[in-house]
DNA sequence: CGCCTGTTTGACTCGCGTCAATGAAAGTGG
DNA sequence: CCACTTTCATTGACGCGAGTCAAACAGGCG
């Protein structure tokens, strides 16, 4: 396998070398083969493309590219964004390990957004003709894809909540205990995240400013509640970041 | 058939009396059917349950219920939102004559929001096995189905745009402009609007005080793009409208 | 070493939220 | 049918949080 599948920097990339098979990925408990039996499982393996590393600001596939795929990270992590009618990008998600991307495609065959890695990333590509035929013979599939969507969408209207209402400081909270829910999901640390993205992505997602985060960051670890260096974060006292949202 | 489900004063609601059957509903173009055969509606007719009318400010489900259906809406208006924790409630979206609500609730088997009549309205409930199961045998159901979930996710995420980032005229401008091509898909004007929602639901949708959504109608109306008569807007100048959104 | 990108910090500005009052419309009960 | 209440909408005065502008700093890389 490929070196440049893994970042030295990154802790959490072991998967990009056993995942040869979904049955063998250590995501699998949280990607698509969920609650599939272990031949249902080999039919799924069958169609999924591997081994398609995705360099650092390279595009997995750009807004107007033609739908064929969706695609799970394995390793590393992506951001997906629109871009308005002024040229200027609207980040809309990160994507971290065995999370789906590219759901957004299918409702008229081109994606409606662009997706593109934060850092070198290890991408599945499931094509989706495959998997739609798939799901004729396997109802499990089926519904648990249309879980994931269903997902998306609920995670979509919580975005849509935090941005139309909340603080800047409400919205980096929201943002640092997602990312700690998404770390423990992988078995990882929910304390002590590493953030893949920029200031500049966090406030481009969040609707602020570079300054804005940068000063509600600085204020958060001068009260205690979060320890900063650089892209590292330790969350001192997740429960007072639970208890801004509370109000 | 009940006369309660004609409110008086909307214009637009005679779908609700002709409509006993998928095939006869003037809907049918933009709702579940479209694509199917005649034979696929047919079955498509048995799983729905029609004639559930729907009284003002009564809820459709609630957040929490055990989900068990997604519903067409026939005639009316409603509204979703999702009470967080301090109790208050946020807009996520606005549903009319023609589309389907409830596709959030499939994650995880309960509604992940609360579904409301802005007016008396005419719901069509399609429990979700039955049609899950019939998908089993109609690619292009399912495909459709696929689609309006899809095509929720891409929605959503334009809101997500526009809340994180755009200016009060803006969003305003983006919702008038959506409830104007809502209204020319059901063969209604485009120019000619009846908001079923209150300036307080704009604005909590929007992420806007009630005060800052009438002072933006009303400067709207100042400078000759708009006309507004309590809830009747009439659209003078579209492409100005547009234009906001360009820049 | 010097360039470039990303981050932090400070001073100033402004759009929108808050508070408050009034008016219009719709629903309620005698 | 009319008084009463309640809800919804409009308008004004004021303050604050976050955007803007600007400058300095750190780190990575050729």
């Amino acid at each position: 396998m490929d070196a440049r599948f893994i970042p030295s920097k990154a802790s959490d990339n072991s998967a990009a070398c056993s995942a040869v098979r979904c049955g063998d990925c250590r995501l699998s408990g949280i990607c698509l083969p969920l609650a599939l039996e272990s031949d249902d499982i080999d039919q799924l393996d069958n169609i999924i493309q591997r081994g398609r590393p995705l360099q650092r600001n390279a595009h997995l596939y750009r807004e107007g590219d033609p739908f064929t795929s969706v695609y799970a990270v394995r390793a590393g992590a992506l951001k997906v964004y629109h871009s308005s009618d002024g040229g200027r990008e609207h980040i809309t998600g990160f994507y971290l390990p065995g999370e789906i991307v590219g759901l957004d495609g299918i409702a008229d065959n081109r994606h409606g957004s662009s997706a593109v890695a934060l850092e070198t990333s290890a991408i599945c590509e499931i094509p989706f003709e495959a998997l739609d035929k798939l799901t004729d013979r396997m109802p499990k599939l089926r519904r648990h894809f249309l879980q994931l969507m269903s997902r998306e969408i609920s995670d979509d209207r919580q975005l849509v909540s935090l941005l139309g209402r909340n603080s800047a400081t409400e919205r980096i909270a929201v943002l640092l205990l997602s990312l700690s829910n998404r770390s423990a999901r992988r078995h990882l640390s929910a304390t002590r995240l590493r953030l893949p993205m920029s200031r500049g992505d966090i406030g481009n997602y969040l609707g602020l400013t570079v300054e804005t985060v940068s000063r509600t960051l600085t204020r958060l670890q001068r009260d205690g509640i979060i320890v900063v260096d650089n892209r590292e974060v330790e969350l001192c006292d997740p429960q007072a970041l639970s208890d801004m949202l509370a109000a």
